[in-house]
DNA sequence: GAAGTATCTGAATATCAGCTCACAATAGTG
DNA sequence: CACTATTGTGAGCTGATATTCAGATACTTC
């Protein structure tokens, strides 16, 4: 399923971008309860209360809605916020704020987050942003742990990799499972502080 | 897409095992390569160079046979290996075998991997086979973290998933992006030997 | 308030994949 | 070789979903 398409109409009045608001509010909450194959177009536009056709003048086709879905929430999902406001504090302090806030990110909407993770129809246009964002993420981690006196590792851009991952991927897999978020933020931070440390 | 059908018919004679077989690698080799959604049977038929009937002669449906591939790799893929063969060496040694197992296994075939873990249609019964299997060797895992002299942390159970989910989930990713396999083992390595000794 | 533009509608269409079934070919048996 | 059982075939049926388009409705502007 490709998508391009030559550009929909842009909203000019209020009640345009109103629509448009519903339907992307539609798509998220169709989506989160259906997954993606079995959220149709239809349902999302009879959610949004508008028509199917409305749909398709503000979105060329379905991968593009989710594909916007996505894009949102990478850029107010802290793509700007830096890891850690205060870099003088502990190591431990430093790590339980990035662990933490993973947390509080996936218990927002753990299902949409794990639909637009896994199951996005990867355009090579938002394929490259999320590229983007991720190498800005694992470059500030890394900057973090370069400039932390606690810090004893070598390999430090394999250790910014690691660490970003490991806390997005198990977060995201454990509370899947409904494990204790306080458990498990304390064993996570556990971990990669005794690693860091050396 | 709901998967109960009465059994298809049982191979008899040596040519429909090998048809059965055919179409089985087929499968594989086609949701690699075109993802779950766009790997149509007929697809699958045609590379197995066998009738889209003779394949829905051996299979309910789409489904069953991604169901099938996933069991066919769970119970290869060392269900009853245990984690150590050798239960007397060096902590470091046991994790750096479980790491590299993991990684090899992964090295086979990525993306069908993937697929399996992420996209599979997971039929009530099919889930609880893995899940079984999940818990399993996270029991066998635990088992070794408590037996080991070298191993100091509190939460025994907690400590068992996050090593079983970190090196699945990081071993997934990151080699899907090509990191170096050596650098990868090393870090892991070090990670989960400083966490576990405290 | 009339003309022009923007927005919205939803029945109709296009597409496409899973799957069936009536029949054909092949293997086994005596 | 005749007869049965097993296996294989593939055109086309079915249902579902994305998407279009001709026309209705609502706003804006002068």
């Amino acid at each position: 399923m490709p998508s391009e398409k030559p550009a929909r109409r842009k909203p000019r009045q209020v009640r345009a971008e109103l629509t448009r608001d519903r339907i992307l509010n539609a798509a998220a909450h169709i989506f989160t309860e259906y997954g993606y194959a079995a959220g149709t177009t239809n349902r999302i536009a009879e959610r949004a209360r508008v028509s199917i056709g409305s749909l398709y003048q503000y979105f060329p086709n379905k991968d593009a809605i989710l594909a916007e879905l996505v894009l949102n929430h990478i850029d107010e999902g802290g793509a700007d916020t830096p890891i850690t406001d205060s870099p003088d504090r502990d190591l431990e302090t430093v790590l339980r704020l990035f662990v933490r806030k993973t947390i509080d990110n996936h218990r927002a909407d753990p299902r949409l987050l794990r639909l637009m993770l896994e199951e996005a129809p990867l355009s090579p246009d938002l394929l490259t942003k999320i590229i983007r964002y991720s190498h800005k993420r694992i470059a500030q981690l890394k900057h973090v742990l370069a400039t932390h006196p606690e810090v004893r590792v070598t390999d430090l851009d394999m250790a910014a990799r690691l660490i970003e991952n490991t806390v997005e991927l198990v977060t995201h897999k454990l509370m899947a499972e409904s494990v204790e978020a306080q458990r498990l933020e304390n064993e996570l931070v556990a971990m990669l502080s005794r690693y860091l440390r050396g």
